[in-house]
DNA sequence: CTAAATTTCTCGACTGTCGAGAAAAAAATC
DNA sequence: GATTTTTTTCTCGACAGTCGAGAAATTTAG
């Protein structure tokens, strides 16, 4: 059944409204966040006064009056008001980044992973060692961090903390609430690095085109495949879903995928795929786990001098994306398709043969080509969807948890 | 950017759960409602007083009383406060319910379509017509017929009613709203009608798991092959979509189907589909455009007895569908998959491959084998549909249009 | 006829948003 | 330097909504 609706629920949409209005823009002023929220000025006000009561947002020091009249006060988040960890596995290493309320970076290392001891236990016991160093050397208190956000490349249950299976260590699956449970109070959030990428270029492209934005899909190329979709919802809301594009099928009983299935896009389109491809390797061969880039570059400078072979190596990769996202054109809305990841160095080979795919579908027939984009920096995607997710349900979390309506009526 | 909230909106909300509680559960008392919604027993009063003085529900006469203490009172939505048409559209005939905003059946009457004289301007024609005969027949003035809602299989347009492709009318479009306008005031809807058998269905599983409900798909098998698929979002509510599941691609450079493309999943689960292969026909035969069933239950016999080919034939279609339906679980969620349609007939003989199709995949590897259900009876479950989506907008858009509040304070 | 049971209605308290105008504070003007 | 103008922020009263508690209504049981 639907949820009732109270006056209460109003004062806490609101109030999201206004910190959300402040992560967008920045710092603002009273007048400029009646502007964007469209909230009566008496409103905001009222919710301004009970966040700075309730330490979450503070007013600025004084700016050098711009114009003439009374000057502006401008609003921002109090970067202390609490925190948040940021943790990026990928193949060779696991970055751990410590981030402030108001979206800054305070601390920042990376640990390398060796990859011959590449258990889950291990790991955890890594990943907690880190996470305990953050802390301690910017002198934090441990309930301080309100979240700890975890991507991976990979498959993820989309309502907890589950990775459910990886690239890295397979079917082996990892609860990351239950392994942090006992340690740390703070929430913990996991998504596919492909999801984090779409909410990132999902914002911007709203950001550029407003109510024009409708959806749009990313794509990661590497040593796997991924895809992360962001759609508008009503009321403006963002819904991201990472599909397990990777090993959706994309042709029957083909060749033998990394995660044991066979025939998976993968197995076609990554970079294992490829070297196999170029090397003429059988099909069920079991693929290497990782292929240095270098190998790669080499084959894709063979196929730019007239190899055969090694363009057919690409084509094929290319055939498989380009049937794979018509597929997903089929099953979502036509959208544009934003390209990322090392794989987009390949681009101008894989280009044939993913219109190729894509032209072969009735979609496309009906709708026309989508737009391909190549964004090449990933990582900075990465970590930009980490913040704006996190961050958000931060500010979220925080209204909700009652923390600014419960002193009212004190005095401060 | 985000919309802000208020106090109206509340006032709104809550009234459409109210109607929505009557939708769900029938006439029901202020205890009830107060019970249903988790409205306050003072709130359930002003909303329903609000709602009787607009003329939108009603006080149903006095029932005999059913244990001591004062009486209930049941309401109920009027039957006059508006009126709906349902039109489904199938590959035979057209179907035109009359129903009133209580949801209760109040004329029909079916026309058949000629294959022949198929041109999309007789169709229309014979539209308007058919819609002018059921008000003139039961004597209602127009404007009281609030919404049109239409039903055809084929591509949608999520946001308007425009027809985009059909297996009837081909790639010309039809746009409802724009032939209907000059004439009706209604609200013009269309949606795909394995969706609205999603919604129905959809409703189903709500009221057995409750909560517990997360999403479902339906499939319709028949002359074309429908998908739809329904999801409960947050706030409980249902988000239903169709993709263009018969027309994804299930073989690159595979068998020519109806729409001019090849290698759909159609031209190998279609009826027309399992028709050619039992008859050895070429792959790239232009279909013919309905087979008579008699046809299709011959084969199925023959392929019970035992016949080789026969068996082949509808064991490729059930692994067009597996396959598919792998594809589509690779990018949602695994959820259980209710079939529909005239070809679950033949479920017995396509079974093994729907299970084998499904099999090769990752995510069922992963998530286990998604529970497959038979629902016979798919005409029942797309009028269910459609009454399900268009009455719930009526209550909205009614709500929403101001009716309710905009009587306030004059004496009634 | 009275008491008990049950449902519906009503009242006052509380919490929200809003518009209008007062108060504050700096720049421009005389 | 005093006054006016301009811009921003704050405050007050009006109005809309929900809720809990208890009053009012109305039937059955005894």
């Amino acid at each position: 059944m639907l949820a009732k609706s109270s006056t209460e629920l109003v004062r806490q949409k609101n109030s999201v409204l206004v910190l959300t209005a402040l992560r967008r823009h920045g710092p603002l002023a009273h007048t400029e966040l009646s502007d964007f929220t469209k909230l009566s000025s008496a409103t905001v006000s009222v919710i301004t006064t009970d966040l700075e009561r309730a330490q979450i947002i503070e007013k600025a020091e004084q700016q050098a009056a711009s114009g003439r009249g009374r000057p502006r006060v401008l609003f921002s988040q109090r970067r202390d008001c609490g925190y948040l960890i940021v943790v990026i596995i990928s193949s060779d290493a696991v970055q751990y980044s410590l981030v402030d309320y108001a979206g800054r970076l305070i601390d920042r290392f990376t640990e390398e992973r060796q990859q011959n001891v590449s258990g889950v236990g291990s790991f955890v016991t890594g990943l907690c060692d880190a996470l305990n160093r953050i802390v301690a050397r910017s002198r934090l208190p441990r309930d301080k961090v309100l979240m700890i956000s975890i991507s991976s490349k990979g498959l993820v249950e989309s309502s907890e903390p589950v990775l459910r299976w990886s690239p890295i260590f397979g079917r082996e699956q990892i609860d990351f609430a239950a392994v942090l449970r006992d340690e740390w109070s703070a929430k913990v959030i996991l998504g596919n690095e492909t999801l984090l990428v779409a909410a990132a270029v999902g914002r911007q492209e709203e950001n550029k085109k407003g109510r024009d934005f409708r959806g749009l899909a990313a794509l990661s190329l590497g040593h796997s495949i991924g895809l992360g979709i962001v759609r508008r919802g009503e009321e403006g809301k963002h819904e991201i879903s990472a599909p397990n594009f990777g090993h959706m099928l994309h042709m029957s009983g083909g060749g033998l995928c990394r995660c044991g299935s066979r025939g998976c896009i993968e197995a076609y389109a990554g970079f294992y795929a490829i070297l196999r491809a170029a090397f003429d390797v059988p099909l069920d061969t079991i693929p290497a786990k990782f292929v240095p880039v270098a190998e790669l570059d080499k084959i894709a400078a063979s196929a730019r001098q007239g190899s055969r072979r090694n363009i057919f190596a690409f084509r094929q990769a290319g055939l498989a994306l380009g049937i794979g996202l018509s597929r997903v054109l089929s099953l979502h809305e036509s959208m544009p398709i934003a390209i990322t990841g090392p794989g987009t160095r390949y681009y101008d080979l894989l280009l044939e043969g993913i219109s190729e795919g894509l032209a072969e579908s009735h979609v496309v027939r009906m709708e026309g080509m989508p737009e391909l984009r190549v964004m090449a920096d990933e990582p900075t995607l990465v970590f930009e969807g980490h913040l704006n997710r996190a961050l958000a349900m931060m500010d979220d979390d925080i209204v909700r948890s009652g923390v600014v309506t419960e002193l009212n009526g004190q005095t401060g």
